[in-house]
DNA sequence: TTTTTTATTGATATTCATTATCAATAAGAT
DNA sequence: ATCTTATTGATAATGAATATCAATAAAAAA
């Protein structure tokens, strides 16, 4: 089954046309085999992920698939709005679904400055939920700006570099 | 005048000793001449800086500096906590003083995510300064990680955007 | 439906930020 | 002053991301 073949069924695809054709159709965009598998992937996995990663799993399903047409598509979609682009260091940018965006499970991350370790947290406290939505607000009317995501990441040290280096105050 | 030159006088240093050291003294890093200038490079210039952009103002002063150093400084830097790296999706690293360190200036981010846009903004509301404090600590106990800093970054359209496109919800 | 137009694709060449290599040099210890 | 070795600068190598382009397929037109 060629990805690209015209009506080919995506059996997996989450996306109601309406979305895609907000995300692609706006100015005379279309919507083809690639870009739904590529919005569908981020609708059904969890967390962040490199243009290889998506193009790894993707290929799986669509022998077919060509890796440009993945950084091409992952770019389009930052530009819209429906990603959000993270670079945490590790050389390579990340995506992952907007917060906000249907399915998205927004989060922050807790990053070490010396080994790279990553981690999550979705459990927010319920100050953090108000705080973010009174602030937006209040930079949306400030520097008239539309807000559509934000990203929060809090750089330090993680329990194993912490201890490795004592002097590390 | 080589930067390299031992004794080399760098009149404008304003890091003692002390805090050279613990940036990199701690396991028996040496405190060089290019060390010392980018150190003192953030802390006179304000904002985020590529490696080219450290480079090229240092290369002014210090003809024979090599990029390579600077790279390699501004990667240990990071690791010890002294710099942040960030990513506004332009393709290359910028860095700048990490939030607490003497003399950071700190601040949060607006990224347009059409055109790229980088706007910041340093009034913080009272309420923003209170937040942090306070998550800070929270995060710290739930994670065992030692918090060095963070990075806020709001994305949306900016104006001009926003208004070139006005199907952008 | 068929035809026409043109945006998009996949392959691949290219770019360019960053890293690795290595002999020469200089920092810190003896 | 001498010794040891971390660091440097030059440059080669890597690799993520982009540009190019003929082929293809999506949407429009007929
Ligand atoms: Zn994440
Ligand atoms: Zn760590
Ligand atoms: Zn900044
Ligand atoms: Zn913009």
């Amino acid at each position: 089954m060629n990805i690209n073949k015209k009506n080919a069924r995506l059996n997996f695809s989450c996306c109601r046309e309406g979305r895609l054709r907000g995300c692609f159709n706006r100015s005379g965009g279309r919507i083809t085999g690639p870009r739904r598998a590529i919005v569908d992937f981020f609708h059904h996995e969890k967390g962040h992920f490199t243009a290889e990663e998506v193009f790894a799993k993707l290929a799986l399903r669509y022998p077919g698939l060509g890796i440009a047409t993945v950084y091409r598509t992952l770019s389009a979609l930052s530009s819209s709005g429906v990603l959000n682009r993270f670079d945490f260091g590790e050389g390579k940018a990340k995506y992952e679904l907007s917060d906000g965006h249907e399915g998205g499970s927004h989060h922050h991350h807790l990053v070490c400055s010396n080994c790279g370790k990553i981690m999550e947290y979705y459990d927010f406290m319920d100050e953090e939920r108000d705080f973010f939505n009174k602030i937006e607000k209040t930079l949306s009317n400030r520097h008239n700006f539309l807000i559509k995501g934000h990203s929060l990441h809090f750089y330090g040290f993680c329990e194993k570099c912490k201890k490795e280096n004592r002097e590390v105050k």
